[in-house]
DNA sequence: ACCTGAACACCGTTCAAGT
DNA sequence: ACCTGAACACCGTTCAAGT
């Protein structure tokens, strides 16, 4: 039974212990471990834990599925484009975290760009106007993601019913968030996204002028 | 000169290391150098090198200036609060990176919620909706921040002219990328960032049915 | 050619010991 | 009460040595 060793194999191996074990459990060690090997014959094939992390995050956005098909409409194309990245970031939760921990930029693939362009076209959306609702909805849809894996926090206290603390407040002082305590400790991370898309694809329909 | 050690001192100086040295240079030995003092010298006031990372991502955030003012619209209004957050982000841009880099959530302060519930309300949207404005818009915000702090990656060669890359790729099968190369090479963070802003706003706008 | 062992310079954290 | 020194169990990475 001999192992033979590569690059993709080092970083299939990396994503599957994060996903298992967490951000945490990666080290050079431990992906060599379940590779049967030391952490120091990875160095032939991987230049270091960075470049590792660079591979893991190439492979999770490699899953992107973009469609080639004519879509229905733009609308419908889309909502399909933002949910293909939905998926894949639900695929690989621990490793797309880990990616964003460890700065390692993640690389959004020319097939992706192409169709957001593309769909922004259909929309009556051109040139540099274009460039930019494709980035606002990447950073949108990857401010979506850092919410719903907890990088930001609102209104969640560890002990006790939140809502109740929310009732607490004072209501001169935050008359608005006293009103809402209940919809605002619902999180609901996928309501939450739809509602922004929707909020997002309304103003490029209007800014397009075309309804399909 | 007898030094008091306590936590507020303790997160103000790891800040201080993290701007000057960068997120790969907060240790809690670096720290503690930085005050004349060993490191475990600081576990009587922080538990953990978390607790620690927690501490300036409250420290960070505090320095968000919330406007209490009656704005001349809820346009207007809804600007200043999300150019509030990007004046905090390019104050402390390591620190911030590291929280990020840390999976340390961001804790967005109430007053900031008020003040985004109540320009909605200004403008026409209450209730559940109300929060999902808000929650969409600090997403875009963050995701917004991410981009600028290179967590994402698109078309970024690192040899030779990226324009000319993009020229040089096939039209059949990124027709409108190629289409495109100045525009998508040319990354203007404020630029993009205020680009959605305005799409967003524009949304809003939609949705309650006011102008002003 | 490919992998290992030992070593180096770091970490966060614990805890008995000092003052 | 507050801080230190030594130690433990880890890291990533280098490099001479083995086969």
């Amino acid at each position: 039974m001999r192992l033979v060793l590569n690059r993709e194999l080092i970083v299939h191996t990396a994503v599957e212990v994060v996903e298992r074990e967490g951000p945490g459990g990666l080290s050079m060690r431990a992906v060599g471990l379940e590779l049967g090997v030391t952490a120091m014959a990875m160095y032939r094939h991987v230049p270091s834990k960075d470049a590792l992390i660079e591979g893991m995050a190439e492979y999770v956005m490699a899953a992107l599925e973009v469609s080639e098909d004519e879509p229905d409409d733009w609308k419908a194309g889309a909502r399909e484009l933002v949910r293909a990245f939905r998926a894949v970031a639900h695929e690989y939760p621990r490793s797309l975290a880990l990616v964003l921990e460890s700065g390692t930029s993640i690389p959004v693939g020319l097939r992706a760009i192409e169709r957001g362009l593309a769909l922004c076209d259909r929309a009556g959306v051109q040139g540099s106007a274009a460039v930019h609702v494709v980035r606002s909805l990447m950073a949108f849809t990857l401010g979506s993601q850092l919410r719903e894996a907890g990088f930001t926090r609102v209104l969640r206290a560890q002990d006790g019913d939140p809502a109740e603390k929310v009732r607490a407040l004072s209501p001169a002082r935050y008359p608005h968030v006293v009103a809402l305590p209940d919809e605002l400790v619902d999180n609901p991370p996928d309501t939450d996204f739809e509602f922004g898309v929707e909020l997002f694809l309304s103003s490029v329909e209007e800014m397009g002028g075309r309804t399909g």
